[in-house]
DNA sequence: GCTAAAAGCTCCAGTCACTAGAGGATCAAG
DNA sequence: CTTGATCCTCTAGTGACTGGAGCTTTTAGC
């Protein structure tokens, strides 16, 4: 009950089995033991740090971002002021995010607002796209 | 005056050289003629077309979607159904990543109100992630 | 006319976080 | 004992570019 297959991690995880690999690849995950016939163990204290990499990822932080937060979850007498950090970072990350879509959102409503929905060359988002004076958005 | 090199284009609609030749690579712009020593030679023709493209992408459509877009804006006479449809799933798109974005914006919100701010053991961005019981978000 | 910088060319590799497939070995169940 | 599931490694593909190497050609200044 203690080891698991490659499979079985993935199993109670829920992250797929070529992902596990590829973790292990770009160093979330360390090398585990093998077999004799070569094939992944893995214990219980991998298990807890694949779902900590899975909740992370769901949160959409980034590989670098998840490296870092495993290492300070790791020294637990720390300063949780970069944990923090990281998290405020990403959070002003997601807000800018949101407010792009948002000002997106809004101008390609419009679009369909005012087109008559009737042919190409009336047709408000063809006419939007081809001259940009008549659409909203800033450049960057 | 009507004839632009790749450099000139760029500059006249905001995109970069090598974006000029990797959107001919992907078919989006055609093939231009070239002068004798091998260098592109664009119209006016392409200078529009190249900005619509950047305006979409702007607006954040996929290559395929510029596709059709492209090919549509060039049939004047036809219904603009489904111009209108290519751009009504683009803002069903950006809806459904707003709303997912904001849910996690929420959580990681909170995460950072509830951290005490003091060491590793007890921070809360830490726990969250390393036990999905503690947080919000819905599996998928 | 000469030279040096700028611009052009092709082709290849890298980004991010996986995902998929080939081709082969090994294991578990019936 | 066979069949199907699982495992292994390695390579390549995704989207939409971006950047660099190593080359040729053009352009500007003197």
């Amino acid at each position: 009950m203690s080891l698991l297959t490659i499979g079985k991690l993935a199993e109670a995880t829920g992250v797929k089995v070529p992902t596990i690999r590829y973790y292990e690849s770009v160093g979330l995950l360390p090398e585990p033991p093998r077999t004799d016939s070569n094939r992944r163990l893995y214990d219980q204290e991998t298990v807890r740090r694949l779902r900590f990499i899975r909740h992370a990822r769901e949160m959409g932080f980034e590989t670098d971002a998840i490296r870092d937060l495993l290492r300070m979850a790791a020294q637990p007498d720390r300063s949780c002021r970069q944990a923090d950090g990281i998290a405020r970072a990403h959070l002003t990350a997601i807000d800018d995010k949101i407010a792009r879509l948002t000002a997106l959102r809004d101008e390609i409503e419009h679009m369909l607002a005012d087109c008559p929905q009737d042919h190409i060359y009336s047709c408000k988002v063809i006419e939007v796209l081809a001259d940009h004076s008549h659409c909203l958005h800033a450049e960057h």
